[in-house]
DNA sequence: CTGTTAGCGCCTTCAG
DNA sequence: CTGAAGGCGCTAACAG
């Protein structure tokens, strides 16, 4: 008998089940449902009644023990709970499932070393390839997967380490949009809340903004560059401190679409108007941008096309690079401006309407 | 030499390399790292040291492949946008992390192939237990696991299948809570916009509406008992259907908070104000709710309790039942009114405050 | 083209 | 208490 089974466990079918129902060896079962075109079409056929007969499937563990490949992606994003990653998770899971990928996920929760449990726990799992999806990444982290030899591939910057492929988003298309479409309104004023500046994302989305206003000939006033957290609190704690201020910004420009969320809370809190008394522009487009009330105008960042560009670059790399050089690539994220309801013109512009 | 290794590759150590250099047989090593008490001190300490030197870890898939267990547990979700979810998964990362669990996530976008899908990728990974977080799962995928002798946990039933334990939240609570609070407002025209009722949970909060309702003596009224989906489009939807209808429900419940805020979309959209022109109420408590404008008052569920009950659940069933009987648990997960802002006086309220 | 055989890295009896 | 040895289920040489 084949080991003791607890009464309601089912009889666990392995490969060599399989074998002797179709009267082959175990390696013709393993060729035929590898797909190894050389099997005789008999035999296969028989393989196949036999799997389907017994309701079969292989052991993964075991696959990923002798073929060195666990068939896991891992997805570490910043913060599930906000709402851009979930979708990017959701876009993410799509291809990496038709792939015959399962994917593992972990939060970094902006913390370092939070970052650094998740990257081991990929790394104790064998995961054959990493998608670090943060606004930044520590140079050490990566070299462990370097170390390991398990590809990587992150936003906005490609490792010096070895050559991974880059993901480069170009923040500079739609946050320029968003300043010129600020600009045309007539706001000279210009605020930005941005993430945590330590990661380098949310510096490079900062970047673009100030070039974006340089580029439209407006001033940048320190005192209105606030450094925030990405998330809904960060963005109403950013915004109150705003308020604080003797000067104050007519337009607002944040660095993700929670902060700008956040922003309106305030706000509304504080019995002021968008975009009457503040125009507001978020970043990323999240499916709730749209319902926010009002609803958000925001810069458009298509996390489908991340998901895919990722697993794509994973993919690739996986291989053992077959004769075409391991030149890396680079895929271009383009970003553009969704104008809602949350831009209008700088207060009291009605009052300068006839101005030369 | 073992193995080709690539340039880079780092040369993979195993238990063996930690042995000898331990001086030590493997059986040695395992037990040490395992925490099996029998193992002499002086040995133990060599063995460490020689982890600790060769940065050594386990291989997880030799593991899962030799002892049965893979130490995965899987997440079913609804859909993984909808804020809710984001949430529960963190707070069951927590847990399971903590535990030595890593998780498989699935999400079943409310399709029964979908979750079916789902179902069979967990079973191929052979996870030790699922967690089956929808609003309702199919008895036949239940089945599944059952047959595999896979521990499950979902919410609102038990399996008749088997002994599995179950986790009932308490709606009845909130949502009464919920009744109550608009009856003392004065709101006798209440509606309610449910999930999608083919779904258990959908239909429970539903029951528990109907039930709230008649204790606090108040009609019911089919005309205002709207079958959503649980999404943000859905809630805008079924409440512009309420808009067109001759005679309108002066407040509404929602059963989830997402669908809440589709509603407050709709209701902005044709320039009515909540709570002024509509009393709002949502379920779940999303953090976002708190960011709504205005924020939404809601019936608070905590996801927190949840996830902590179900891998509680699901890690006690994993145990070879040493000695204590296999009695079904069944932990209650509590649910309470949070009042907010989008509830008030039934519009016209204020002409009749005089009313004997 | 098919079958036999040797491990993948580890846990776990079983002797010592 | 420790070590030697036999698999877990599968893939990948290697013979036939």
């Amino acid at each position: 008998m084949k080991g003791t089974r607890r009464p309601g466990a089912a009889p666990k079918i392995d490969i060599r089940d399989v074998a002797s129902r179709a009267r082959v060896s175990i390696a013709t079962v393993s060729r035929t449902i590898n797909h190894i075109p050389t099997v005789n079409a008999v035999l296969a056929a028989r393989v196949w009644k036999a799997v389907a007969d017994l309701d079969y499937f292989p052991n993964t563990q075991a696959r990923a023990l002798v073929s060195g490949k666990s068939k896991l992606l891992g997805l570490i994003v910043s913060e599930i709970t906000n709402p851009f990653f979930p979708e990017l998770i959701h876009e993410f899971e799509q291809v990496a499932i038709s792939l015959g990928y399962e994917i593992l996920i972990g939060s970094t929760n902006y913390e370092p070393k939070t970052m650094e449990l998740c990257a081991r726990r990929m790394l104790e799992r064998k995961v054959d390839g990493v998608a670090i999806m943060t606004f930044g990444v520590e140079e050490f982290v990566l070299e462990r997967f370097i170390a390991e030899n398990v590809p990587v591939i992150f936003i906005d910057a490609a490792s010096r380490q070895a050559p991974s492929d880059t993901l480069v988003v170009d923040y500079r298309a739609g946050i320029r949009e968003a300043v010129q479409h600020l600009a045309v309104l007539g706001h000279r004023k210009i605020g930005f809340i941005s993430g945590p500046l330590r990661l380098h994302s949310a510096e490079m989305r900062k970047q673009a903004f100030v070039e974006s206003l340089w580029d439209a000939g407006i001033t940048l006033n320190m005192a209105w560059m606030i450094e925030g957290t990405h998330t809904l609190d960060g963005g109403r704690d950013a915004m109150n401190y705003v308020l604080s201020l003797k000067d104050q910004p007519t337009a607002i420009l944040c660095s993700n679409d929670v902060t700008a969320i956040g922003v309106q809370h305030a706000l509304f809190e504080a019995n002021l108007k968008v975009p009457d008394d503040l125009s507001l522009i978020g970043f990323d487009d999240v499916h709730l941008a749209e319902y926010t009330i009002p609803p958000l105008t925001t810069v458009r960042m298509s996390c489908k096309e991340l998901a895919q560009a990722a697993v794509a670059s994973l993919i690739s790399r996986m291989q053992p690079a077959n004769g075409k050089p391991e030149v890396p690539a680079r895929a271009i994220i383009q970003t553009r401006l969704i104008v809602r309801r949350t831009t209008g013109l700088p207060k009291g512009a009605l009052n300068d309407l006839s101005r030369p």
